[in-house]
DNA sequence: CAGACATGAATTGTCAACAATGTTAGCTAA
DNA sequence: TTAGCTAACATTGTTGACAATTCATGTCTG
């Protein structure tokens, strides 16, 4: 078991040094679990209140909240948590696809040997928990998380893999969350993990890129159309 | 002429309502401008007196400009005007690329006839002003921004539009400002933008896509040589 | 009864003082 | 002389009070 990647993190400093990083964390935590209900109305003292520190470090948090767009805010009239409706969320995917679709490319490119090894072993990994019985659904979850985060940092693009682990893969949280999952694709996106993989070792990078773009793409069709069945 | 574009704009809010929104505005014109050299050290209080205003509202303007990536922040240490090197453009453009050539894609699928047209109107515009003198490259610098802006918005990618107007747009023009400017390229970019209007005129998103993706990527090529020169 | 205006309460924006942290320069000792 | 420690300084982080703005309520007028 190659135990190399952190999971997540890239933006989850753990040992937040200062109480409005802290607090960043947590409100968003709260947000993406559903926690703070979308569309919930912000005001500042009584959040300041609710974390235990003063409204300078809060307000802090809140504009980091902003730029993240989990937050809306309007000037002098107060913020609140955003409300993903069907539109935005497509628009989220679509970027995810440009940017991911780019990575993959770049990881084409520019992945090692060794690393495009252990991307291999990964699938193995995957491939075997899914044999086993469906309560794996979280792991795989994490397992399609790796994935495609060592992707964005083959890519060695700075600017794409801070886009893919912040904002993005915030709000792609809050999209699935809101789909209420789903537990069906597990074969299916590994298999298409494993053409993407496939292609990128043989140094491919159109068709890596290709592939990526329709995984995703599929991934968002599946969501929509749970999103249109429960709105029926 | 058609002057529905707001030349740019979108976040450059020019009736900012606060202190913060203010400061951070000329604060960024200050960065781009090279007024505060890259790599500067900032320091909170004395850019609260130069600014006139007290440090918390400041504190928020460096927040988000740390967003924005013209600002790193170290934890208890202070902030400094970024520094671009050669990597840092690469992974901009690279980025850019990608963004920019789905725009055109979303463009080509959504973009309203009369869209098109004053598309297309513009186009003759710059051809015109490509004829008279050299002097004009400033308007022609506009032209660009404007033929990219325009169909950023087409696109009718929220994420994509913010992104492309703010954090790219900005870094972008960093790039530029840092490579001299390019004179010569005036007609080769236009028969490109030609090109890419065609492409999206016939509803053809694989070409428009294509076209863009090219257009920036040789962009990036010619700002990548002068850089090189310079440091020979 | 409807609509506009005024008033006050609630909330955000701004400020200046205080606490905590990082940095630097000078001193001591090996 | 230099490595390591110490203490003073500079700078950032945090706080609570104050000012400005918005929103809602209720009253008054047509």
């Amino acid at each position: 078991m190659s135990e190399t990647a952190p999971t997540i993190s890239a933006d989850e400093t753990l040992e937040a040094t200062t109480l409005a990083s802290r607090t960043f964390d947590s409100i968003k935590a709260d947000i993406i679990d559903g926690e703070l209900a979308q569309g919930t109305k912000i005001v500042e003292s009584d959040l300041a209140l609710k974390y235990g520190i003063s409204r300078g470090p809060l307000r802090e948090a809140i504009h980091r909240l902003e730029q993240i767009k989990l937050i809306v805010r309007i000037p002098h009239a107060g913020s609140r948590v955003i409300t993903l409706d069907t539109r935005m969320m497509e628009d989220i995917y679509i970027a995810r696809e440009s940017l991911e679709g780019m990575a993959a490319r770049l990881a084409a490119r520019l992945m090692p040997e060794n690393e495009i090894r252990a991307l291999s072993a990964l699938l193995d990994q995957h491939e075997a928990a899914i044999g086993e019985t469906e309560g794996k659904a979280y792991f795989q979850r994490e397992g399609d998380i790796d994935f495609h985060y060592r992707i964005a940092v083959a890519s060695k693009n700075q600017w794409i893999l801070e886009n893919l682990n912040g904002e993005l893969y915030q709000l792609i949280r809050m999209c699935r969350r809101q789909s209420g999952q789903i537990p069906t694709r597990a074969q299916t996106a590994l298999d298409q993990h494993r053409q993407i993989a496939a292609a990128i070792a043989r140094r491919d990078e159109e068709l890596a890129e290709i592939l990526m773009r329709r995984h995703i793409s599929g991934a968002w069709e599946i969501v929509k159309k749970i999103l249109e069945d429960q709105h029926d």
